[in-house]
DNA sequence: TTGAAAGCGATACCAG
DNA sequence: CTGGTATCGCTTTCAA
């Protein structure tokens, strides 16, 4: 790869060429004062002719700044492609990046140990500007040590209370309450919940929302389950929750992976869904619609999410938004379709 | 983001405090000869001490490599986290970069327009070192534009015949060949095939396929119809196929998302799948194990595809593989499933 | 073995 | 308005 490699010009040929100083040069280039109309004009023309393009090496030395944000996700590598949410927020994450200069770094992490190290590499680098805190757990130690870098950071979805960095959350909680109240209305009375691990700030956040409406609806909320947020955990827990008795007449899942693992089976046993067994997800996955019977879920944002989380992120770092800034996108939706519905016993 | 904002410690703060010269704490840190063990032990203590982590910006300008690799992915920011390619397939990218300190900077853009901006910009900048060449297109423009501006790539799945760049491949041919010949062995005479866009290299690879099998067989290989590679796509493409007499007993789909949307399609029309009619996929995603009947298809390894085409781009940037090194990953395999099956009506 | 100094490419300050 | 120069943090000669 080095035949002809010539090196690209750089401010200096273009200063030389149109005879000038890099000063001058650098300020003409970046549409700065001091610099007069005929001066600047022939700089830029001269940058053209040569096809200059500004080193991002050079600009980011100087600036001390890298003009790059990092996102760290802690996943096996092998199921980073059942995850449909990283794509999305990877999406909107670069719908605000792009047009501010600025890149995304992804690394991929397969358990917590190698998730901090790639923090602590791209933090300790200064690799990146910039971080998103996503997929918290509880008493995560992440957003500390990124302050004690001085790592500017936001938390998606960090849960309720206070949080060290700006935040975006999109809340899940009004939807929960209508699906499940839904549910009773149409005559379930015992109702289930698969959770998924409960380290994550996400998943208590879910079950606690599910606890407290069945109390508030006067049901049983104790048939809960931990799942995984994967399919296979949703396979199993189904196993779990029909085995008890009263069997219940309606799941509610944590995440749609889980919730289709939970469907398929209860039609893998014979059951018809939803008049055996109605089943909710969460995230709203595109998976949600070709499944059949189809799923009703709580349809969540995540490009949105992304979208947001990278804009305040890019404030944060140029220092026009204070530590305590929130932002949100709007609520998660609930969106029947058919996978729940009135119980065939009821 | 500013309050205790001390700039992190640098070779020269680590020098320092060692009582050494730069150079030699250079020479200490990177393990590199000329260096007495005493002062090296010395030095790598103090860098401890310090929390010494190495700028990566001036590490970068200095040895004129960004230490980043680039990839950009056409598609529109909604549809991403549809597409399970693209998680697995960086899973597996950084599976080959982590270890040896490259990152990857991603860079979604909607269109080709679009697309080809980000490419310049990560190219002209010098931002990355090398490039990922995905998804390549019949008299794709941005190889040759690559070797013009010097910029270390790799092509993934180019297709047939020469490539400018290191490639890397995983053959589906053969896979293609046995699926389609296993139904003509149960009985499927009229075959059709739902392609992807034809102005992709691996759309035209799958339907080069199968008219060369089914005109092997002496069967018809005029019953083709181009999706887009989308579940809406091939629901509408199956309208468009069941429309035609004599009609289709099979379909192979350029991919799962379509053979997905034909098998639901078929399901919503009151078929029986496979009995009316079988489907056949292709990429092996999860979701094909979800739906039912479970989906057969042809399984790709997107993961070893990223891991391999990231070995090669560093050992190209790196200087030590040749341009027209060649590399593939194990076949795809046929995943026989139960979407397709004998005819019900032979 | 060690240290001094020259880049790398850009920005920013300060004289002229 | 313009040009020179220091600086960012590191690697890499080249002398001592």
């Amino acid at each position: 790869m080095t035949p002809e490699a010539q090196r690209p010009p750089s401010i200096r040929d273009v200063a030389g060429r149109a005879g000038v100083a890099i000063s001058s040069a650098s300020a003409a280039l970046n549409d700065k004062p001091g610099v007069s109309d005929e001066t600047r004009a022939r700089i830029l023309s001269v940058a053209k002719d040569l096809g200059y393009v500004p080193s991002w090496r050079g600009r980011s030395l100087s600036a001390k700044r890298a003009f790059t944000v990092g996102l760290v996700v802690e996943r096996d590598p092998d199921v980073m492609g059942d995850d449909p949410f990283f794509g999305a927020f990877v999406g909107g994450i670069e719908e605000s990046l792009g047009p501010r200069g600025y890149a995304l770094a992804v690394r991929v992490s397969r358990d917590a140990r190698a998730a901090a190290t790639g923090y602590r590499e791209l933090a300790g680098n200064r690799r990146v500007d910039g971080v998103f805190l996503n997929e918290l757990l509880v008493d995560d130690p992440r957003p500390e040590s990124m302050l004690r870098w001085g790592m500017p950071a936001v938390g998606i979805n960090p849960g309720p209370g206070e949080f060290v960095f700006p935040t975006v959350r999109q809340d899940g909680t009004k939807a929960i309450v209508e699906a499940l109240r839904w549910l009773a209305r149409i005559g379930h009375r015992t109702i289930a919940h698969v959770a998924g691990p409960l380290r994550y700030v996400h998943a208590v956040e879910r079950l606690e929302a599910f606890r407290s409406v069945l109390l508030d609806l006067g049901l049983d909320p104790s048939l809960v389950t931990e799942g995984d947020f994967t399919y296979q955990g949703g396979y199993e827990a189904a196993d779990r929750l029909l085995a008890v008795s009263p069997r219940p007449t309606a799941v509610f899942c944590a995440n749609d992976l889980t919730a289709v693992g939970v469907m398929n089976r209860a039609l893998d046993l014979g059951m018809k869904v939803p008049a055996d067994l109605s089943v909710i997800g969460y995230d709203g996955i595109a998976m949600g619609g070709y499944t059949r019977p189809t799923l009703t879920t709580i349809k969540t944002s995540p490009r949105a999410l992304g979208r947001q989380s990278a804009r305040l992120l890019l404030d944060l770092i140029e220092g026009s938004l204070p530590m305590d800034a929130q932002a949100s996108v709007p609520e998660a939706r609930l969106v029947v379709r058919s996978s729940a519905g009135p119980a065939s016993t009821i």
